[in-house]
DNA sequence: AACAACTTCAACCGCCTTTCG
DNA sequence: CCGAAAGGCGGTTGAAGTTGT
């Protein structure tokens, strides 16, 4: 025998999650920990499936979560890593901390895609668009494009793209440089009076939150568990007490637009 | 003001891979 | 080792919001 079925389909709500549901599935998260999706709707008191709680999690709870658009220097980033690795959003999301893959596919679909064709360039293949590079990646409706770069390539260029992924990449944008050197990226913003810069590395952090956040460990491994014990709670981001617990939270989740439901929980 | 067309993005669906019994 | 379930991922959908007429 395997495993039990994730959710019988029964009595299980879809649609828009309420307030009330998000401060049930935080509360739970927050105080035990992620620990199997499948249990989580049980334990939390939500009439949801497993999934449906690791993805409102994943992609809206989550307190490091950026909020807003993406700026200029991500798009970019997002631009190069999408010509390196195709439609693999979770992989470029893991380059962008604060950032989700459904966050990054979104605005991909909405804004970029629109912006390369408006600049002449075909976004599955990154090259100029040319009448056979369009008959290559755009398809009448309901039919694949023989060569997403997300899929096994059939044509030159996707197998290009992915023959580059283990090479370096420089790109400048204005004063801000991104460089991608494998799995490292670093940001560097030039300043004209300092030549500051702002490297994603983590060891150059001394903050333990913002260091773990932008190590591979946490990149690699969005299962992050929190301590299921509230004493020793946060410990292994150098915080203990409630108060920095509180301190933690306002300092990692933008209070702008979820400010009741992040509210209620520093109360 | 009313309606249509367009845009955005949260959430769902279904497939694939990994893990477990 | 095998089959089944969990978890993860990318594609797609549709409701809500915005803009144009």
């Amino acid at each position: 025998m395997g495993r039990q079925p994730c959710c019988d389909k029964l009595g299980v709500k879809k649609g828009p999650w309420t307030a009330e549901e998000d401060k049930k599935l935080v509360n739970f998260i927050l105080t035990h920990g992620q620990c199997c999706w499948r249990a989580v709707p049980k334990l939390a008191g939500l009439r949801r499936c497993g999934k449906s709680c690791r993805l409102r999690w994943t992609n809206y709870l989550r307190p490091d979560l950026k909020r807003g658009l993406l700026n200029e220097a991500e798009e970019q980033l997002v631009i190069d890593l999408h010509a390196r690795l195709g439609n693999r959003w979770s992989k470029i999301a893991a380059k962008l901390p604060g950032r989700t893959d459904n966050e990054i596919k979104n605005h991909w679909n909405t804004h970029i895609k629109k912006k390369l064709i408006k600049m002449g360039i075909d976004p599955v293949t990154h090259e100029p668009l040319t009448d056979q590079n369009e008959k290559c990646s755009t398809t009448p409706q309901g039919q694949k494009p023989c060569c997403a770069a997300s899929q096994k390539p059939s044509c030159a260029a996707s197998q290009e793209i992915i023959a580059a992924e283990d090479q370096k990449v420089n790109v400048v944008l204005g004063t801000t440089s991104i460089n991608v050197d494998n799995s490292n990226v670093s940001i560097r913003t030039e300043n004209s009076s300092t030549d500051e810069s702002q490297p994603l590395d983590p060891k150059t952090y001394d903050d333990p939150l913002m260091s773990y956040l932008l190590s591979e460990n946490f990149l690699e491994d969005s299962s992050w568990n929190f301590p299921a014990s509230t004493a020793d709670n946060f410990s292994d981001f150098g915080v203990s007490s409630s108060g920095e617990r509180s301190a933690w939270f306002l300092s990692s989740k933008d209070l702008g637009e979820d400010g009741e439901l992040w509210a209620w929980f520093l109360e």
